[in-house]
DNA sequence: AAGTAGTTGATAATTATTACTGTGTCAAGC
DNA sequence: GCTTGACACAGTAATAATTATCAACTACTT
């Protein structure tokens, strides 16, 4: 009745791009490489085998801040820092790691398996991409206005000459990538566009100019 | 054009909500709890003014491991022990805390803003709860076999009977707590059960027996 | 060769959270 | 007293990440 693993090609090329990392990648920026040489490769496979993998002890599978799980091929006991802006994740080595234990009277009845340190902050890229980009001083309230209006609001324009430049259809965080917004605005005013008919959505999640789109550009 | 918070009687509850608890919790488990005194209050609500709050500082929300975040009106700097099980998060104080600094070489170039530290390990109830649970010695693939079938499987008798047994319509969690089942399964046997017509959603997320359901235990 | 258990791609479903919409409340300013 | 405008609300739709289901396929074991 014992479960066996087979080493498929899929698990192969998957397991392959994960050593090949550096960066703790997500389930779906695997997917997003591994693509390229298994096109046909299905999102569930990458995530089913990512699961199987770490069950089995090939990889890890790391709990850290942020919405999405990322992997590691590291398996010796290792801490991260992560960026609280772009979500990038890094290595650390703490000298002094084993001093940070569990006094037993504090330990609340627990059975304590681990302990886990994150460090956070501001990686390189994001402090500096922060200089030319503190113009404006935006209120966080984000995309209240203007969304219902008829014409286009500036945040609107910025999506949609973006969307413009994108050969094939594109998610909202390439978008963010390539416009100064952050992903939560960009959704909401592809949102908005695509209520006006301006870009429309060829599957879940991936969007694309439409031609009153082109036309509302000029 | 300063934006001023209002102490409406919504927050006031719920805020009020959280200082009384000492369990860290999340954001329905608080709804839960609030519709008890405000019956016609929005989950919305309860989500929009957690982040206006922790935003300004009244609370804090908490990066955990686990899906849910976690909310906790203690503001001073102190660290947590999570249930890898349960996921029940408690308190813990590091006395060596302020060893657990970054050497500068080992920074990465990032501007470091702070530092989490986490244990985990199971929790007092879960491993007592474990011991009689050992029985059978699952096998954790979850919910291949006969989900299509006629019959109700070992799995599907379980929470059919737990379903039975509660009043008004209930959350996969509360089953999962009352059955020797993981959420996971529970929702998988659910699905099969609704599509055999045993079971009904009332409400998105909360499920009730049918009359169907009633006979088929009998 | 046949049977069986593991695997895959496609797609639907789930979960936690956030956005939108129309309506309501309230404190200035007239 | 009436208007205005910002903040809030309930209800609901939408989003994002992940997980479940299913029919077809593939590799092993006998
Ligand atoms: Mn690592
Ligand atoms: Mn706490
Ligand atoms: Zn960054
Ligand atoms: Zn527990």
């Amino acid at each position: 009745m014992q479960k066996l693993l087979r080493m498929t090609h899929q698990r192969e090329v998957i397991l392959d791009e994960i050593k090949k990392s550096t960066t703790h990648p997500t389930a779906d920026e695997l997917y997003e490489r591994i693509k390229k040489k298994l096109p046909r490769i299905s999102l569930a496979t990458v995530y089913r085998n990512l699961e199987i993998m770490s069950e089995s002890g090939l990889i890890n599978k790391l709990e850290i801040s942020g919405r999405q799980k990322r992997f590691d091929w590291d398996l010796e006991q290792h801490d991260h820092i992560y960026c609280v802006q772009c979500h990038r994740v890094d290595n650390i080595d703490l000298a002094d790691k084993k001093d940070v234990t569990l006094p037993p009277e504090q330990n609340r009845g627990y059975m304590v398996s681990g302990c886990r340190v994150e460090f956070y902050g501001i990686c390189p890229k994001c402090s500096n991409a922060s200089i030319k980009k503190k113009k404006g001083e935006r209120k966080k309230m984000a995309c209240k206005s203007k969304c219902g209006s008829k014409e286009l609001s500036e945040k609107q324009r910025e999506v949609l000459e973006a969307l413009a430049k994108c050969k094939d259809a594109c998610g909202s965080k390439d978008i963010a990538a390539a416009t100064s917004l952050e992903p939560k605005q960009v959704s909401c005013q592809i949102t908005a566009l695509k209520k006006k008919g301006l870009v429309e959505s060829p599957v879940r999640c991936k969007y694309t100019i439409t031609g009153d789109g082109k036309n509302a550009l000029s």
